[in-house]
DNA sequence: ATCAATCGTTGACATATTCAACTATACGTA
DNA sequence: TACGTATAGTTGAATATGTCAACGATTGAT
């Protein structure tokens, strides 16, 4: 079988299934979606020896918002233990700096070092490479709304 | 503190990182909603002893559409390792049964049996519960205009 | 002063993912 | 027809991720 033959019988399988009911599911298109994603986006973050995860860490310690570990643990879905590994991983790396919260010493702030900066305006260009890849479908207006519909549901 | 003061104060941190640019990132929205609607969409299936994934295996084997286990890791995002094990463990709870191939007899079809079509049937119902809580902060045009945005965005 | 609750951390345990092998089957080509 | 290559499903190992309970330090309400 020829390279493009296989190719397009892989296309046409793929759109015999979404047919199926589970295709008007939200829970699939979101899994589904995210997987695809998550592929694009590790793989355009590898370069900086960082995933998804860290990146997302180092984002919100650069934010200026000077998160306690609790709060990127709340804010990221994750247990608080992942958390402890994650930032543990960029502090090793001098991307971001654990300091005892000001009102409250149990808790630790995250915020990113100045390299921590340098390296997040680097792959935040490969980052919006990849976003635009997995939006390739969409035009411009639609990824807007589409962003905005995923906020809306999620914050309200 | 009371437990209004705790909620207030949750709300309030969680809010509080909204303000960080990761918010307008596409993936981060995808996989939070999507870490979100898992818990409970999981929890809706715990009562029919289904989780996401062997849900999503029966709706395909309930489709009429005799998908293949390539077909269904295909479309599922899933390694071929991972559908063996889904789709063991709803055979044996006759849910589903293997057939060979008519075409190729290395493949083998899955589809429900009629047992698996009536856990279905009820699954359903959960799940779509479940679905509306998730998207319980859109109104029904955008619930709709998100899921098109969802699958133009996978499939075009 | 005391007591319950919270933060970060650790370690144990369960679950998921990824990958390389293997058998049986399919299919193009000599 | 026979051969070589590719694919479907399966198994098992290696790794990663998720979940949970316990602990010391600290907080804040009573």
């Amino acid at each position: 079988m020829t390279i493009e033959a296989q190719d397009e019988q892989q296309a046409a399988t793929k759109d015999r299934l979404l047919a199926a009911p589970i295709s008007q599911d939200v829970g699939f298109l979101l899994a589904k979606l995210h997987a695809g994603g998550s592929v694009l986006n590790n793989r355009a973050l590898a370069e900086f020896d960082l995933k998804e995860r860290s990146y997302s860490v180092l984002i919100l310690a650069n934010s200026g918002l000077e998160p306690t570990q609790r709060e990127l643990a709340d804010f990221l879905s994750l247990d608080p233990s992942q958390i402890v590994a994650l930032v543990d991983e960029l502090e090793k790396r001098k991307l971001v700096a654990r300091a005892p919260g000001k009102q409250d010493r149990r808790a630790k702030t995250v915020t990113a070092t100045s390299k921590g900066a340098q390296l997040l305006a680097q792959a935040a260009i490969a980052a919006r490479h990849a976003e635009s890849e997995v939006l390739a479908a969409l035009d411009d207006g639609e990824a807007v709304r589409l962003k905005a519909l995923l906020r809306k549901a999620l914050w309200g």
